[in-house]
DNA sequence: TTGTAGGCGTTATCAG
DNA sequence: CTGATAACGCCTACAA
C-alpha cells in the first residue's frame, strides 16, 4: 500500500493542489464545501504529509540527536528516558548514538548527526573527551546545543548539571560525621569534569575538617566498573588495613566495593563506612543497603531536552539565544551502609 | 554558518550542478580536472549533502524505528545497544520510542513513525497490548517489521524470541533436582506471550516430575518490580510456609523475592531456593547470587535489526520478503540461590 | 565531457 | 475562494 499524497487527493477531487494542502491546513479562505471533501477523502485515503518534503521545505526535522558514553547504565537510561518523554510531549523524536566512552567514536557521531540535519543535539562526554574541536564545529554549524553531565566547560553551550564538588563535599562530609577518620576515594578517570570535580569535593571537605589529606588512598578507575571496584576494596583492605571510610566516584564502584567487603566479612559500616554516588536502584537491594547521592537522571534529561527546545525556537523566531547553565540539585541519601550500629 | 549546496559549488567553479554532482559520485564521464576542483572545494566548504532532499529523492531516510516498553530495564537497554551498534554498522540510526507498556501509547508510536517514514520497525510489545491493528497496518503499508521478545503470535512478521516455555522448564527442572518439591512461581502478567509461555513451562514441568500443580502457588505480577517480589514472597511465606522454592518470572522480581527472605532471616537457598529469568546484572551481586536464565539481550538486538536489515534489502531490490522467526539459546545459570550448603 | 530538464511532495507567494 | 508557479536540494535520463 503506497502512502497517499496531495496530488492524488487533487486529482481524484479535481482541483488544484495548493486547495488540497490548504483545505487540510485550515486556510480561511477556503470554502467549507471543499474542506469537508478534502478531508474526508485525506481521512479515508489515510493520508500523512510525507515528512520527506516536509523536511525539505521546512528546513527542519522535528528530530533531536542525544550522544551518551553508553546506553546499558543506570543514570544514563534514566536520561534517556527524560529525554524521549518531554520530545515526545513536544512533537519531537529522539535519535540515540552511544560514544562507547571513545571520542574517535563521539566525533563520528556527532558527523552524522550533522548529516542527518537534526534540530538540535544534547551530549554528555566520554571520559575519553580532551579534545573538543567537534564540540565547537556543532557550535559553528549554529546547531543549537546543550551538554549535560559529563561536559567541557570551555565550550560555551547550555548545560546541564549537578554541582559535583558540593554533592561530593555533602557525601565525604557525612562520612565524617559518623566518626570517619580515615577516608579512601575511589574516582574517575583523569578527563571527565565531574570526576575531577568529585576529587575535589573529597579532597577539600578532608582539609576543612583538619583531616591530612593522603593521595595514596586515592585510588583511580579506569573504567568505572563493579570489578575495579572489587579491586580497589582489596588493595585498600591490604595497604591502609585501618581505612575506615571508602567513598566511591558512582554506586556501581562502591557496590563492587561492597561486595568484597561483604565477602571478606569486614563490617560495614561498622569497621568501614561506604558512599557511593547516583543513587543506582541496585543500592537499594543490598545488604547493607548502599548511602549514595541522589542524582536527577530523569529530571536531567527533562531539564537538558527544554534548554534545547527554548533555543531551538529561539533560533526558529530569529532571536540570538544566550546559553544557559541549569543546576539541579543532588540529596544525599542515608542509608545502612553508613549507619553505624553502637 | 549556513550549510553547503550542489548549487553554491556549482556557482563558484562556473559549472553546472549536474556536473558538480556527478563528479562527487565519480560518475566515469566527468573530466579528472574538474572532478579534482569540485572535490576540493566540496572538502573545504564542509559540504554534506542535504539528507531531507537526498531522502526526498530516494523515499528512504536511513533510519529505523525501535518502539520498547521501557527504556530504563536491565533487558531492554541491552537491546537498545545491540540494536544501535548493528544498525550503525549498517549505516542507519536508530529512533527510539517507549510505550510505557501501554496499548494506547504504543498505537500512537507506531502512528509517528508511519509519518516519520522510517524505513523499518523494531519492536517488543507492551503488556498491555491485546489488540493488534496498528501491528496489522504496519504490515499493510508495507514497512519493514519485526518483532522480538513480547511478540504477537499472530502478526506474520519476522521474529527474534528464545523458547520461552523450554527456557522455562530447564529453570523449574533445575530446582526439582536440587531437591525442591514444593515450588511457587511468580508469573508476569496475563497478556503477554512470554509470560503464558513462563507459566506453562513451569506447569508442565511439575506434572512431567509427578508434582501436582496448585494454581494457588502462583503468584501474578501486575507490573513486574522489585516490589511485587517482596509482596509475593511475604505472601509465598505466610500461605504456603512449607514452599521450598520459587521461580520468577524476571530477576528483578527475583531479587525482591530474595531481600524480603534475607531481610526475615529465611536460609536461601537451603529453606527456600531461588530462581530468576533473564540474568541481570543485579543478580550477580546479591548474597547468595541468584539462579537465573541467561537470555541474549544484546544479541537479540542484533538479529532483530539484521532480520529488518534483509527485509529492507529484499525490498528495495523488489523481492518478495518471507518472513523469519529466528530463536536464540537461552543458558542455566547456576549461582548460590540454587547450590544448597548440605 | 558537460549541461538541460524534470521530478520527488510540500508549501508560500501571488495572481486570477 | 481557487489555482498557477516557484522553490527547497538533489539526482538522473537525456540532449548537446
Amino acid at each position: 500500500m503506497k502512502a497517499t499524497t496531495l496530488k492524488e487527493i487533487a486529482a481524484i477531487l479535481g482541483i488544484s493542489i495548493t486547495t488540497v494542502s490548504k483545505a487540510l491546513k485550515d486556510y480561511p479562505d477556503v470554502s467549507a464545501k471543499t474542506k469537508k471533501a478534502v478531508k474526508d477523502l485525506a481521512e479515508q485515503l489515510n493520508f500523512t504529509p510525507n515528512s520527506f518534503a516536509v523536511n525539505l521545505r521546512t528546513k527542519e526535522s522535528r528530530t533531536i540527536g542525544l550522544i551518551i558514553p553508553e546506553v546499558v547504565h543506570h543514570f544514563f537510561s534514566n536520561v534517556i528516558r527524560g529525554v524521549i518523554e518531554e520530545a515526545d510531549k513536544n512533537g519531537y523524536l529522539v535519535i540515540i548514538l552511544q560514544s562507547n566512552e571513545s571520542l574517535e567514536l563521539e566525533q563520528k557521531q556527532v558527523e552524522l548527526l550533522f548529516n542527518k540535519r537534526v534540530d538540535g543535539i544534547l551530549m554528555s562526554l566520554s571520559n575519553d573527551s580532551n579534545d573538543d574541536y567537534h564540540l565547537k564545529s556543532i557550535l559553528t554549524r549554529g546547531i543549537p546545543f546543550v551538554q549535560f553531565d559529563k561536559i567541557s566547560k570551555l565550550i560555551p553551550s547550555s548545560k546541564v548539571v549537578i554541582n559535583d564538588q558540593k554533592a561530593s563535599a555533602t557525601a565525604v562530609q557525612h562520612l565524617i560525621d559518623i566518626g570517619c577518620k580515615k577516608i579512601a576515594h575511589i574516582r574517575g578517570p583523569e578527563n571527565p569534569q565531574n570526576a575531577i570535580d568529585r576529587f575535589l569535593g573529597y579532597k577539600k571537605t578532608l582539609e576543612k575538617n583538619a583531616i591530612p589529606f593522603d593521595s595514596k588512598l586515592v585510588y583511580t578507575c579506569q573504567n568505572v566498573t563493579y570489578e575495579e571496584g572489587v579491586k580497589f576494596a582489596e588493595e585498600i583492605l591490604r595497604d591502609h588495613p585501618d581505612v575506615d571510610g571508602i567513598f566511591a566516584i558512582t554506586d556501581l564502584v562502591a557496590i563492587g566495593a561492597l561486595s568484597y567487603l561483604n565477602e571478606n566479612h569486614i563490617a560495614v559500616p561498622d569497621q568501614i563506612a561506604l558512599m557511593g554516588f547516583s543513587n543506582w536502584f541496585m543500592g537499594q537491594v543490598m545488604a547493607p543497603k548502599l548511602s549514595t547521592i541522589d542524582q536527577p537522571s530523569y529530571d536531567m534529561g527533562i531539564a537538558a531536552f527544554s534548554l534545547l527546545l527554548e533555543e531551538m525556537n529561539s533560533r526558529k523566531a530569529g532571536g540570538v539565544f544566550i546559553p544557559r547553565i541549569v543546576e539541579l540539585d543532588t540529596e544525599l541519601i542515608v542509608r545502612g551502609s553508613t549507619i553505624k550500629k553502637q
